[in-house]
DNA sequence: TCTGGGGTCCTAGGACCC
DNA sequence: TCTGGGGTCCTAGGACCC
């Protein structure tokens, strides 16, 4: 099963945080600033669908498509006490307790077992349905299948409060799968399906329907993993994705206008702030990074990051400041308007483990 | 029409080492 | 005069996801 949050920070912001937003078009994103806000809408809530909003567009035009509705910037920690909420009852359903994280509000669990208990697998469903909604207020939508990769495209097709099963006859799958557009695959994206698009490929059926050569040229070496999922193939075993590991911490600031190249003193001061916060989250987890990324936005979209790695790990606040402000300053290009500036911390490891870099010097 | 912020994974080349 | 094969680490960029 695939269980999928249904519009879930918009969901956690009406049925947990303010009830009495139930029933209205909310937006959770950015402050839109009256159709002048940078930035895009994270979640929609299915009123505010009704206006052509979704999520990932510029929050000026969700303000234009509709200036009524509710627009909540939100509080993240909110959505991840939702989230290890929904995780734990899935855990209860699954074969070994074994569920796989997707990302905060999407996760795949096992229940070939589990499943046996019950008349048919849409009985189960409804009862974790059920479940979820009775402990944590909040709708979801499950899909039913043989392996992860349908299951997720079965989710896609019945939302909000959907359940869908797909198979286990493989035929079935074929025929489910066949009229979908090639970019209902998990892992096809824009540019995928763009290419796909100009060899003339445009649903699932024409993918079954050829052989590996026959997709190289537009595919390459992903002929045949595009083949297999196109088919409703798909060995991956269900593991337990366990305790969330981090690989990096990152922040990024767009300004609200782009800066000049006189004004390059601001985008000094926003790194010097952003490396604050990231100390400060290195502090609360615990963590030491070796290496730093800066990232850099021109006014014409380019992007670049430039990073530099150090031989010993550390958390140390003016360090990672120091390094951010002398790679923005070696790298940026000097007659270019900024955007967007950021910076990451990666190779990551637990301060407990690693000798700090005071016990170097 | 304008394009956020948080991530992950993969590839590929170069440096370096044995 | 021409140089193998295997490996790791670092850096940059791209694609993708929510």
């Amino acid at each position: 099963m695939h269980v999928d949050m249904d519009a879930f920070f918009a969901s956690v912001e009406q049925y947990r945080n303010h009830p009495e937003l139930i029933g209205q078009p909310v937006c959770v994103g950015h402050d839109p600033k009256k159709g002048n806000g940078r930035g895009v809408v994270r979640a929609v809530s299915y009123e505010a669908r009704a206006f052509g909003i979704h999520s990932g567009m510029p929050v000026s035009r969700a303000y234009r498509l509709c200036p009524d509705a509710i627009f909540v910037s939100g509080e993240f920690s909110n959505y991840s006490i939702a989230s290890g909420e929904f995780m734990e009852i899935l855990a209860r359903y699954a074969d070994g307790g074994r569920v796989r994280r997707a990302s905060i509000d999407e996760a795949y669990i096992d229940v070939t077992f589990g499943v046996q208990d019950y008349e048919s697998p849409v009985d189960m469903a409804r009862e974790i349905q059920a479940a979820i909604r009775q402990e944590t207020n909040l709708p979801c939508s499950i899909g039913i299948a043989p392996n992860m990769s349908v299951a997720k495209v079965a989710t896609g097709t019945q939302k909000p409060n959907g359940i869908t099963l797909v198979g286990p006859d493989p035929q079935d799958i074929i025929n489910f799968l066949a009229p979908m557009k090639v970019q209902a695959l998990n892992g096809v994206g824009a540019k995928t399906a763009e290419r796909l698009n100009n060899h003339g490929i445009d649903v699932l059926e024409q993918i079954q329907n050829m052989t590996i050569p026959e997709l190289w040229p537009a595919m390459g070496r992903g002929s045949s993993w595009i083949h297999k999922r196109a088919c409703g193939i798909d060995d991956r075993p269900l593991l337990d994705n366990g305790p969330r590991i981090r690989k990096s911490i990152s922040k990024d600031r767009t300004f609200m206008v782009d800066i000049k190249p006189e004004a390059i003193e601001t985008v000094h001061e926003t790194i010097s702030g952003i490396c604050e916060r990231i100390a400060e989250k290195l502090k609360n987890k615990s963590l030491q990074f070796r290496t730093v990324t800066i990232k850099l936005r021109y006014s014409d979209y380019t992007t670049i990051q430039r990073s530099r790695s150090i031989p010993v790990c550390t958390d140390d606040r003016n360090l990672l400041e120091k390094m951010a402000l002398n790679i923005f300053d070696h790298e940026r290009k000097k007659d270019k308007h900024i955007r967007l500036i950021g910076v990451k911390v990666s190779s990551l490891t637990e301060s407990s483990q690693q000798a700090s870099i005071t016990d170097y010097f």
